[in-house]
DNA sequence: AGGTTCATGTAACCCGTTACATGATTTC
DNA sequence: GAAATCATGTAACGGGTTACATGAACCT
C-alpha cells in the first residue's frame, strides 16, 4: 500500500549547497578532493565542513550522477591525486542551479544559498545573468524586509523584549543585504565582461 | 584550526536548533505540537519546517530524553490535543543550551543559532545573562569581522569579482549584526528586569 | 626518527525534509 | 455537503557530521 514513489528524484536533480559549491569550484578549475577541502578550510566565506566525510562522498555522488569525471593524476609519484572535472551534464546542472529564479523562498530560507550562487555567477553565466540575479535578489529582499516590518509593526508589542530585538536583528541583516545588492549592482555594471568560457 | 567540540558524546546532550526552539517555546507556555507548528508557520523570524514530520518526531525524542512530558487534553472535545510541558530536566537542558559560551564557532557557523538562543534568553536566564550574552556576541562578531577584513585585504585582488563582492556582503552582514548587538545591549539595559518565571 | 602535510577513504549516526495517511470539526 | 482547518502521526530518503583509518612524502 505504501506507494514508494520515485520520490522527488525527477530530472531536475536539484543540487545541495555543498554540491553546488563543488561544481562551481570545479568549473573554475579541475582539482582534487583534497584541494577542495583546503578551499573550505581557509576560505572564511562559506563554511562547509572541511572533513573528508562530506567532500569525498559528495564528489562520488556527483560522479555517479554523471556530472563529474575523475582521472588519477601523478601516476608516477606514489601519491596519486584524483582530479575531478565537470562533464557537459555537470556544467548543465551548474548552469541550471545558477539560473534558478530568485524567489521569495530563496530569501526566506536564508541568503547563504543565494550568495553562494552569486559567487560563481559571472564566470559561468556571464555578466548579463549576474546583473539580473542582483536585480531579482534586491527585489525579493526588499519585499521580505517589507513583510518583516509589517510583522514587526503589528506584533512588536506582543513579543517579549528579546524576541522583538531578535526580529529587529533579522530585519537589520536583510537591510544590509539589500543595500549591498544595490551597491553590487552598480559596482558590477562598472566592469562588464562577457561570459568567460574556460571549459574544455 | 580550532577543532570542534566532542558533540553529544556525553549526557550533556546538546540540542539541535529545532529542539532548542521547541524547548524555548514550551518554556514560555505548554502547548501542543500543532500549536508549535503554527508558530513556525507564521513567525517569519526563524524558519523551521512547519511540516509535522519534523516537529512531532522531535517532540517524541525530547520526551524520550525526559525533557518533556505530555498530557492528553481531550476532555470533552473528541479532538485530543497532546500538550507538552517541560520537565525539570528539560528546563535544565534549555538553560544549559542557553548558557553555552559564545565562541568563535558560534559566529562562524552562522548567527542563526545565536539569535535563536537570544530570543529566549531573558525569560529563562534573566537580564544579567542576556547582557553577558550580548557582550560576548559583540566581542566574537567583532573578532570575526576583523578576520574577514584581513582576508579581504590580503586576497581581494586574487578573487574574481563576484567572489569578492560575495565576501563583502558577508562582511556587511556581520557588521550589521555587530551594530545591532551593541545597540541591543544599550536598549536592553534600559529595561532591566529580574529573571521572569517562577524562580523566586 | 618523528611530526606534519598530502591524500583518500569508510562506518555510524542523527535528523530534517518530503510525501503519504487519517479523521474529526468547523465554516461557507 | 464540500472545503478548509484542527490534530497527529509514519515511511523513506538524503546527506551532513563525527570519528576512525591508512599510508606516502616531506621537513627538520
Amino acid at each position: 500500500m505504501v506507494r514508494t514513489m520515485p520520490r522527488r528524484k525527477a530530472e531536475g536533480a536539484a543540487l545541495s549547497l555543498l554540491e553546488g559549491a563543488l561544481l562551481g569550484l570545479l568549473h573554475d578549475e579541475p582539482c582534487s578532493g583534497y584541494a577542495l577541502r583546503k578551499v573550505f578550510q581557509d576560505t572564511p566565506m562559506f563554511h562547509f565542513s572541511d572533513s573528508p566525510g562530506s567532500i569525498y562522498p559528495a564528489l562520488r555522488r556527483l560522479e555517479g550522477r554523471g556530472m563529474l569525471r575523475s582521472t588519477i593524476e601523478a601516476a608516477r609519484t606514489l601519491r596519486p591525486r584524483q582530479v575531478y572535472r565537470l562533464t557537459r551534464e555537470g556544467t548543465a546542472a551548474l548552469e541550471a542551479w545558477l539560473s534558478a529564479p530568485v524567489t521569495r523562498d530563496t530569501v526566506v530560507r536564508g541568503l547563504d544559498g543565494a550568495m553562494l550562487r552569486f559567487a560563481f555567477l559571472d564566470r559561468v553565466l556571464g555578466s548579463e545573468a549576474t546583473a539580473g540575479f542582483l536585480a531579482a535578489l534586491a527585489r525579493e529582499v526588499a519585499a521580505h524586509v517589507a513583510g518583516l516590518e509589517r510583522f514587526h509593526a503589528s506584533q512588536a508589542r506582543a513579543l517579549p523584549l528579546t524576541g522583538r530585538l531578535a526580529l529587529e536583528s533579522g530585519i537589520d541583516g536583510y537591510k544590509a543585504r539589500l543595500a549591498w545588492a544595490r551597491r553590487a549592482a552598480r559596482h558590477f555594471k562598472a566592469s562588464r565582461t562577457g561570459p568567460k568560457g574556460e571549459d574544455r
